[in-house]
DNA sequence: AGTAAAAAATGAACATTGTTCATAAAAAAA
DNA sequence: TTTTTTTATGAACAATGTTCATTTTTTACT
């Protein structure tokens, strides 16, 4: 087996069918290197995986993808852009997944409690299954000190919706405020039982105890809620 | 005002009375630096404080603390083990915080729902006052790929602890097991939503709503617990 | 096709980092 | 004082992100 070869499924270009919302860089671009950049995005996206945001260097990187190092830099402008398009496709994905998880959980009929069990179990699957590029995303983030551009904004902005969408279906979460706050606690309660496993390679604690964690706060939440 | 005076108490050797749990490095010390640790790991800690874990860099700490960089080098052997005492330090701090939170509360003879508030209290607001060093401890935690010392664990483990402890008054709270879940869901779900907050600088929210968040957390798993 | 202008690619060079290590200074021991 | 051990020093090295003058390629135009 050649290292080069994964047998996860990569996330370099298999999701996220949206544009990458870059905001037409250069002026005057047209349609003659449509390649390159998504090598280069893959490249760096099995570097990630395999060591980490410090496995990002941009020589390895531009050798991988066959150009030089110069050229990463015409193509991002700094690997700060080359990560942060990474993160926004791995925000995508995610997104895309709750998105059809909360869907299939409605179409089945299932309780507004069960809805919120099925995108917490989305969400545990996905960073369990792509740990290290989820790892370097929170990383990223947790680095940068001036706030990122508003497309990659958004695209969180969009994680914490969903969750208010199922939130809104609760019998007693009315006003939009009481339910902004509902949603973002438990969103922000679950990423972070998540996030601890998560952090130590879910060395510390089996998997199976991390959900029942989930399901305890998810529970605890959707019982005072339906109380109220 | 000179630009190296700070306002703000500083981490840097106030707090943490415990001995630094280092396993004396070089063997056979005696007693003839006492000093220069202390004034290095001050410097590093305002370097944190003002430009998060990216300003601890080798040459300007060396030169603030008027030493020279190899010195650096030969006192902690990386800038790694610099920065794990420096969180080992913030643990400290925290845990005393919290223990005495705990105990005040009670004393006070307040409920185990309040006592676990006052806990969650304590914590955002140690984290809202310390927000880079915090910052920084998480940071470096994440990068770091080789587990930790275990005296770095143990300051971590103690945290979780005291939670335990609060929750173990619980009336529904018996078998160590569940509630072990319990502590550890609890915790996890402040530890995010205080996060969620000051990732982005306790700007998206403010301060008003990740308290009343914990409240919601807080006072769910009361609720499932009391009733239970 | 041939030529000129524009765009893109290149990689050597620079600046900053962490870290090492031969050497010098200082301290301790004898 | 001399010797030995310990500690401090900073020049040097390697790795890294980034820039930019130059070269190569592509495009536009006659």
């Amino acid at each position: 087996m050649a290292p080069n070869e994964i047998s996860t499924p990569s996330l370099g270009a298999d999701l996220s069918p949206q544009s990458d919302s870059l905001p037409a860089k250069s002026a005057g671009r047209k349609g003659f290197d449509p390649q390159i950049r998504e090598h280069v995005i893959k490249a760096a996206t099995r570097a990630i995986e395999a060591k980490g945001l410090e496995g990002l260097k941009a020589r390895p990187i531009a050798q991988r993808a066959g150009i030089s190092v110069g050229s990463i830099y015409n193509l991002f402008g700094d690997l700060d852009e080359l990560t942060r398009i990474i993160n926004g496709r791995t925000y995508d994905a995610l997104y895309e997944i709750e998105r059809s998880a909360l869907e299939q959980a409605r179409e089945a009929g299932k309780s507004p409690r069960e809805q919120m069990m099925d995108l917490a179990a989305a969400y545990l699957d996905f960073v369990e299954t792509h740990q290290a590029i989820w790892l370097a995303a929170l990383a990223f983030n947790r680095n940068q000190t001036e706030l990122p551009p508003q497309w990659y904004l958004d695209k969180e902005q969009a994680l914490f919706r969903i969750i208010e969408d199922a939130i809104a279906t609760f019998p007693g979460a009315a006003q939009i405020e009481a339910r902004q706050n509902n949603a973002r606690a438990l969103w922000a309660s679950i990423h972070g039982i998540v996030t601890v496993a998560v952090a130590d390679g879910f060395l510390m604690q089996p998997i199976a105890n991390v959900w029942t964690q989930i399901q305890i706060i998810v529970n605890a939440v959707a019982g005072s809620l339906e109380v109220e």
